[in-house]
DNA sequence: TGAAGTGCGTTCCTCTTGA
DNA sequence: TCAAGAGGAACGCACTTCA
């Protein structure tokens, strides 16, 4: 599928300009996809991701970063038209009923749309740490002999 | 319990000369206690176990971080010894052998002690992010009226 | 001895830019 | 329009320091 989705620079050493590269309608379409699913990827699932769609990890990862924002965007400027029509409704009432529609329709376990009423909005996610152990690159312990 | 435990230094405005502030024994022993059952706290967990302990949040993350380098210089210190000594064994044994030594030792779920032979060591943790939407302070959309 | 300091790497969020 | 740049915060790991 994402077979003629090809971007010349991308981030290799040859690449000068800094070109915009638009993704394609597949890449994006699978990211979408993907983003719909999950908000955040770990390293290893960005990995995959990432070379499944032939872009570097680095696309990847800013693609999400600038898909939550314009999310997050998008809904603060809906939250402004509910907030400024019905004054003097009950804001807990509010709350619950916007919190109850995203939930049925996005997923179960993900919070798809922070709260974004105060209180905090944490987005639990998992990270990946790549680290090399120490300078094991002469201590080792295995790999050899 | 937790009770006469004081630390008068601990990032208060009144600090100057920054002693060294030894950790009651009920605080480390709480510390060591919930260090047994996770390696990392998420943001609230820091928060709520700092409050039980009179540490400040600070203090509480740098004991996990000093702690978990320790576990870690630790392990090391075995590995170079039951490395050195059966030369000659096939790695891939060593290792098998290590990681179920001590998955029974410490836990389940957890691998307590990192691989540490190649191969990425990820420490999956949830984070928490506190960040207020935007400058909200005036937009809110709940709190008043 | 061990809490805290230092330095570097990485992700995240927020806002802006320019092709 | 939107991928990427840039600034700033927060954590993590790897050492080191010194009370």
């Amino acid at each position: 599928m994402p077979g003629e989705c090809e971007d010349p620079d991308s981030e290799k050493p040859g690449a000068k300009k800094r070109t915009r590269s638009a993704f394609s309608h597949a890449q994006v379409h699978e990211l979408e996809r993907r983003f719909s699913t999950q908000r955040y990827l770990s390293g290893p699932e960005r990995a995959d991701l990432a070379g499944a769609l032939k872009l570097t990890e680095t696309q990847v990862k800013i693609w999400f970063q600038n898909r939550r924002y314009k999310t997050k965007r998008r809904q603060m400027a809906t939250e402004m038209v509910v907030c400024s029509s019905p004054k003097k409704v009950a804001v807990k009432v509010l709350v619950r009923d916007d919190q109850k529609q995203y939930h049925q329709g996005i997923g179960v376990h993900i919070p798809m749309t922070v709260p974004l009423y105060r209180g905090y909005q944490y987005y639990p996610y998992l990270h990946y740490y790549y680290h090399q152990p120490w300078n094991m690159d002469n201590m080792f312990c295995g790999g050899m002999l």
